[in-house]
DNA sequence: AACTATTTATAAGA
DNA sequence: TTCTTATAAATAGTT
């Protein structure tokens, strides 16, 4: 999306990595908190970026007991 | 997206919740493969429909150690 | 961090 | 369920 066609391999410039990343973080969020909402689903999206550090998120109220993230 | 604006509340027609969360489920799939290729992430998406049927989805090497799915 | 031109996802329909 | 299409939403590049 956006003003170029989406290359679907590794984004070699670490800026741009990094912006994607977040931006693209976000937009998965808002997504699993949708189909969660939408269609009654729990679902629960675990991501690690390249240096490693975690980011969680669930929603849905029976897995929300189980993986105990917000 | 699509024909109408989305609202943000669960869908009572059970035929149509289940199509939209096939659909959704298929794209966000699609984006987390995306963004593991693209910022070079680990991540894991772990879905319970309402049945609780689960749906599970990884990507990115380190990750898929942990979690074992495809 | 905001903007906007475009691409992409998808709701409804077939 | 799979395909199409009109339109909403996400986002890449820019500022």
């Amino acid at each position: 999306m956006g003003r170029g066609r989406v290359q679907l391999r590794r984004i070699e410039n670490k800026i741009r990595r990094q912006v994607t990343f977040s931006k693209r973080r976000t937009g998965l969020v808002k997504k699993v908190q949708e189909i969660s909402v939408l269609c009654d689903a729990d679902v629960a999206l675990i991501v690690f970026s390249p240096k490693g550090k975690l980011f969680e998120y669930s929603a849905g109220s029976r897995l929300r007991q189980v993986v105990g993230s917000s």
